[in-house]
DNA sequence: AATTGTTTATTGATTAGTCAATTATTGTTT
DNA sequence: AAACAATAATTGACTAATCAATAAACAATT
């Protein structure tokens, strides 16, 4: 009755044992809450505490910076900065050296919502951090190492 | 004393040290991946992919099912079944017993595709895990339904 | 200096995904 | 049965994200 498909697949496989699957809706989950303290804190979006928190602590100076050391898209980069600019949370210039790069620094009201947001967010990686027990955390970053270059795979099977 | 900051914060911290940033990262590159494989395998979405999935496995029989099962939107689910319908590759139906509820079956080259794409996906799968040692293994579900907890929370600091 | 090629940022077009409102059907209560 | 609430799906509007094409500045070469 169970009617296993023809591809000896076992029926009704768990999809929470899909480790790719897991790891959407880990990211879903993480995302829901990481917009809704954003929203409650400061106001702002993902995108934009993406940006302030890397200009504000000191990773970025640049959009360059930006997108070489995330993985956020140029086009929402520009995008975002733009929204920044317009809020009045971040001003821009170009570099002396090289006119092509955007220089990035916040504005004493982006500096404030950097300032009262870090802590929330900080709090909130501890919080994730500490979920997990000492050997957890010990042997998570490898892990995601691991997936992440088992990741750049494209060819499987015939 | 290489722990963490107090509230004064680490200049320059590493981006990579952020348990929420590798999980985007993670979900980045498996996300990239998975469209590689299925544009290239079947030319479809991965969207598509996990409707035809859960209906050719039979975990779901029904949108409805997708829904409760996966962390869909029914908006999207609604959109993607009619995408795939337009394809050929899907049939609907209203469900006797309870005629809101659109029951999904496979169409013969629904099947083929669900039958050709299934065993690379399962690949991939195999692939993700053995990346992993054994211990491992065993370790990153458990840490996954923590993670996953510990994301629910909303309140963090004063 | 003129060329060629590269990098940085922007823009427009497109897709993916989410949210709110609506319709149709079913379930529940009076 | 009538009224009300709940569920399933759809639709339109919107935001987020990606991709392709372009422009501007720089670098390297001839």
């Amino acid at each position: 009755m169970s009617a296993s498909p023809a591809t000896t697949d076992a029926p009704h496989r768990e999809l929470t044992k899909f480790l790719s699957y897991r790891v959407v809706r880990l990211h879903h989950a993480l995302n829901a809450q990481a917009i809704a303290v954003l929203e409650r804190v400061a106001g702002i979006t993902l995108a934009q505490w993406r940006v302030i928190a890397m200009v504000g602590s000191g990773a970025a100076t640049s959009s360059r910076d930006i997108v070489r050391k995330s993985i956020i898209d140029p086009a929402l980069i520009s995008r975002t900065v733009k929204g920044l600019e317009d809020a009045g949370l971040l001003t821009t210039s170009r570099l002396k050296n090289d006119r092509r790069v955007i220089s990035l620094s916040l504005t004493p009201s982006g500096q404030d919502v950097y300032d009262r947001t870090l802590p929330r967010m900080q709090a909130r990686q501890e919080a994730l951090i500490e979920a997990l027990d000492p050997a957890e955390q010990d042997a998570i970053f490898l892990i995601f190492d691991k997936l992440e270059m088992a990741a750049d795979r494209r060819e499987f099977g015939g």
